[in-house]
DNA sequence: TGTTTTACTTACCTACATGTATGTAGCTTT
DNA sequence: AAAGCTACATACATGTAGGTAAGTAAAACA
């Protein structure tokens, strides 16, 4: 068995996919983990500092997978298209992107968590520019901006009408031509 | 003065684009209207009925916008950039799309609001596409998707830049050829 | 072996969210 | 003038969120 602060980030984090940081309590993740809410308070003192070793965790664990993608695939479009099927596979279990819905509870989080996810994003649009940069794109930069917000509004959407392809079909523009 | 129910509308409206619904209480409400929170009940018996009318009356006030634009403006190009700016006004106010906080908020509204937040979608994907269609897009239903979720992505990456050009760069593509 | 640390539990507290039940002042209708 | 309706307020109920203080069993360390 995983160690329990373990298991309470990955819990924490499937919760926040789904109901958003701020639609769940310790008492929630206790009773899932099995043990009593005092021991979460252990692990994370107080609920924002949940929130920010959520978003701190997700930042590594993005960066490195954009850095896998780029060892194991040759083309900038087939990385592009293998962080789209990333994000298209939350559809399935009901969850959007962490840091998007975080985005969207922004004016809730502390001045800590803010900075963290502008950190993700710009760590996000980093990379996606430097594919965009490989495929010869006149302005890399803007065209990640583009890539990204599609990528965030799309889950949404995707989500709501319960079709992932609505994810392929936002992006499909940026890796094909 | 305006009457109390439209009063709380409003005011419940603005709480959901900064806060989210799920984060204002009745008593939110009542303090800033000047009321009991009773009378927020007797207005909307349970918090969900008034998710349900604003989501209701976003989406009319919504289409009525939109034929507006129609309406006052010649090209499909300056109609779709009235509603960039529509969007990208809010990242002032350090707001977003009421129904995309909605949206992210999606696995904890009732069924009821699920319908209404996929028609206020529909409705707009529509309106969008028949823009494409006047300019001759080939694929205007897939265009509008692709602009619908840039418009979303982006005002959650604007507003946490704090940066409003951040919706114009995202959608500049569209409009721009 | 005694002490400290780790990983919890027990037991509590305060605030607040979401309501319900009942009352009431003023206006309207018959 | 009586009855009812509108738009609130008073008072209360219930649950839960977030958090604290103190205790403890077992393992690690010195």
């Amino acid at each position: 068995m995983t160690d329990t602060r373990t298991r309470i980030l990955d819990l924490a984090e499937d919760f926040t996919q789904t109901k958003g940081f701020n639609n769940f309590s310790y008492l929630d993740l206790a009773a899932e983990i099995g043990v009593k809410n005092s021991s979460i308070h252990y692990y994370f003192k107080a609920k924002a500092d949940l929130a920010l070793a959520l978003v701190e965790r997700i930042r590594e664990t993005h960066n490195e997978a954009c850095k896998s993608f780029s060892h194991r695939l040759a083309t900038p479009q087939e990385r592009l298209g293998a962080l789209i099927d990333h994000f298209k596979c939350y559809i399935r279990d009901k969850k959007i992107c962490m840091c998007g819905m975080m985005a969207a509870e922004f004016e809730t989080v502390s001045p800590e968590v803010r900075m963290a996810l502008a950190l993700y994003f710009r760590d996000m649009r980093t990379w996606i520019s430097q594919q965009f940069v490989q495929m010869n794109d006149p302005n890399p930069e803007d065209r990640a901006l583009q890539f990204l917000s599609a990528l965030e509004g799309s889950v949404l959407l995707a989500r709501l009408e319960a079709d992932p392809m609505i994810v392929d079909r936002s992006l499909d523009i940026f890796v094909n031509h």
